[in-house]
Order: C-alpha cells, then sequence, then structure tokens
DNA sequence: GTTATTTTTTAGCCTAGACTAAAAAATAGT
DNA sequence: ACTATTTTTTAGTCTAGGCTAAAAAATAAC
C-alpha cells in the first residue's frame, strides 16, 4: 500500500512522462506539484527503492512497469468518480476535479469495480479524458491542440489540457463544451491567435486559448 | 480544516461520549482506537488548544459544541456512504464500513449535500443508525438491546452496536437484518443467553450476540 | 491514613515528508 | 576548453503523529 505523498507522485511523475516522453527532471515534479526539488528528490529515492520507477541521478525519473500500472489505477479512480459527480451529482464539469483528487485515494479495487459498472464502464471522462480499463489499457484518442489547426481546418472538441475552474469556466461562457464543433476561420502567425467559429458566434481567442483544447479533426 | 488524525480522534471521542456520558478519559479513546494513551493525550491536549474538546488533566475530555458540530458532519458523511454504498452499488451492509471510514474524510460540502439528495436525504444507514441531517441533529430512537428483553416479549431488529464482518456475516446466516422481527422464547438468567424465533426458525443466542443487537420494543 | 496499584501525563525519541542552504554535477557562453 | 550559470543533490532542520519509559496523580487496599 502506498502513502497519500507516494501516489501523489507517482501519478503527478505518470502524467509527466505522457506528456513529453524520457526521463522526467525532479525539478519538473516538483514544479508541478507545488514543492521544491530537493523533497522531490527525496521521494523518488524511496520510489526507487521500492522498484515503483528507475532513477538516475541527475538525470531523472521513469515509472516501471509496476510504477505505471499503480499510476493508471489512480487515473482510473480519478476518472470514474468524475463521471460519477457530474453524471450522478449532477455537478459541472468545472467542479470536479478537486473533488476527485480526494476519491482517487481511496483503497478498494472492489469499489471500483461496482463503481465502473454502476456507471456503465464509461470510456471517457467529463473532460473527454479517456478511463484506463482495469488492465490500465487506455483507449487512444488522435486528438490535436486546437492551436494546431489551419484557417478553414475545423474540429470537433474532445477535452481540454488544462482544467482550472477559470479555463472551464470560460469555455462555458463561451459555449464549447465535449462535441462542439468548432471551425478556424483564421489565424495569425505572429501570436498564434485565431478567429473561430462555435454554433453561429464568431470570436477571437489567443494562443493560451487554443494551446488548452484538445480537438479530433475530421 | 482539520487532519486525517485529528478527524478520527474528533469522531472517536464522539462516538465514546455517547456511549456513556460524561469526559471520556485518555485511556478509552487510545483503546478504541487502537494506539497509546501517551498518543491520546498529547492529541487530546492540542484539540483543546483549538476550542474542539475540553480537557481536565487526569480527568479526561468532552467535546465542546465546535467539537461535536465536526464530529456530526463525520458521522453524517460516514452514513450517507454507506448508503450509497449499499443502495446504489449493491455493496452487503458488512462491507461497507471500512470503505466508508475512508469516504468520511473527502472534505466538500457541495459533495455531501448533493450525494444526499441522490440518495433520497435517507434517515437511516443501511446498519440502522440515524444519519444526522446538515445541522447535526439526529432522529432518536427508542432502541434496546435484545438483551434487555425478557421471556416472550418480541422485537425488531433496527440496528447493531458492534459492525465487524464476523458479526454481520452471523446474523445474515440466522437470516436477521434490518426490520426482522424477533421473539424471545426463553431467557437464561444465569448467563444471559436467549432462545429467540426468527422467522420459523428457532435458536439460541449467547449474551453477547444478544448484546450488540437493537431492537425496537412494540 | 498510609501504602500499593492503576491511570494518566511527561520527557525523550522515531519516521514521513516537507523545507533551506550549501555543495556538486551538468549545461551554456564565449 | 574554460568559466559562468543552471540544475540537482546532499546535509541538516522542522512539524505531525506516533512510540517507550519514567514520573506523577488518582484510586484502591488494608
Amino acid at each position: 500500500m502506498y502513502s497519500l505523498a507516494e501516489e501523489n507522485y507517482i501519478k503527478t511523475i505518470f502524467h509527466l512522462q505522457q506528456a513529453k516522453s524520457g526521463a522526467v527532471s525532479t525539478n519538473a515534479i516538483a514544479d508541478s506539484m507545488d514543492t521544491k526539488a530537493s523533497s522531490a528528490t527525496d521521494m523518488v529515492q524511496k520510489l526507487a527503492e521500492k522498484k515503483v520507477l528507475s532513477y538516475v541521478k541527475y538525470k531523472g525519473a521513469q515509472l516501471t512497469e509496476k510504477g505505471k500500472k499503480i499510476a493508471t489505477r489512480i487515473v482510473r479512480k480519478h476518472r470514474l468518480w468524475e463521471v460519477f459527480l457530474v453524471d450522478k451529482l449532477g455537478f459541472h464539469w468545472d467542479e470536479v476535479h478537486e473533488i476527485a483528487e480526494q476519491l482517487e485515494h481511496i483503497h478498494s479495487t472492489e469499489l471500483i469495480k461496482r463503481l465502473d459498472t454502476f456507471l456503465g464502464s464509461p470510456a471517457f471522462d467529463p473532460h473527454g479524458d479517456p478511463i484506463p480499463d482495469e488492465h490500465g489499457n487506455f483507449i487512444k484518442t488522435e486528438k490535436k491542440l486546437l492551436s494546431q489547426l489551419n484557417k478553414s481546418q475545423s474540429g470537433v472538441c474532445v477535452g481540454v489540457k488544462e482544467s482550472s475552474p477559470e479555463y472551464l469556466q470560460y469555455l462555458d461562457k463561451k459555449k464549447i463544451s465535449i462535441g462542439t464543433k468548432i471551425n478556424v476561420l483564421g489565424k495569425e502567425f505572429f501570436d498564434g491567435s485565431m478567429v473561430i467559429e462555435v454554433g453561429r458566434d464568431q470570436f477571437f481567442v489567443s494562443k493560451k486559448i487554443a494551446d488548452n483544447l484538445y480537438v479530433q479533426t475530421t
């Protein structure tokens, strides 16, 4: 059994090495966890002893198969709970992350099995992220960032990269959610900003906005 | 916000002072939490500083109004989650305690409000214990222990005092659950054992069994 | 009402997980 | 290739929450 702190490190390292493959630096871990590099180093060394990850001094950490298994179990729990919160309790998708961060640490395989069944074994969470199955297998989706599209291309929103309440509330205001079709009417190469069409509305989005929205191109 | 350890102490003290009113000794706390009296003393002193309880050296601890409020919130969460696990996920009543012990520490008032609505604002948990409302008010039930009944009296099972899997499984085997009618056919005053009737079955129960079953007399 | 026993507290130590400051390695700049 | 800078690790400290052993208070026994 792993402690709360250990689980959070494992999960963070997993997400970091999904983002860009290769070893994850202790600094990157510390940054994304709002802690200090020295703390990350300590924990990484401890987790290396437990064979959860491999660690080479000054080179960074990489989850072992064992570590990935632990991580995907946590991610599975997190995303299933998010589905529960939205589908069953009627939460809005911008409100569930923090609660799911707590629920993902509940230990009980039977609970997750039953929760999964109760929810109808969903494949995606409310933000469009795939839910790993019991064996840790993800459905790989062919998703791009909105910012990667060019003028007169279009895509369907399938998820977000950032899921801060501020960002999700912005999307809400603009009536963008999972399944929304987006047409790129124009793109400014100087700053990466775009003019897009959503339903009957046309408006400007900054690169920062476009960098955090995943779309599936058709 | 209170730590996991603090919450567990508060909850334990609450249950102990429900059982027998008056101040709760640090030894009683330690016993019921599987820890040492010295640890309990430390924590009680800390919680006294936070005005969660009043504490007189060598005399024991007593929750303040503030402390009781915290405790009932935790108990409310615990019991609501138990209802969820049994009613929605199909768990058996002897399997839910341990999981609810974890879930009761999830922090989110909105979550509990929505969970309560989702479950139809139940008044009792699967073991027959009353669920406090948002303001911490319990429905007081007039329940006795089975062992307090005499020959030819009868009652309806409304809950259990002990909820260890072993005990709950015993009740299951004997087809006793919430709502089951029990007739006392005989009682041995020497050891407190009884012969009872449940449905069409008649059998012997020890005092230990009868001491842990709550019944409502009619 | 002393003395013996039990209960409770205190004092001192341990581990997990954080932190700061200093040292060491890796990388960048010229 | 040799500094300068950045990144990473180490060493030492802190807090929460445990523990053991000893001291002190309360209770029981005579």
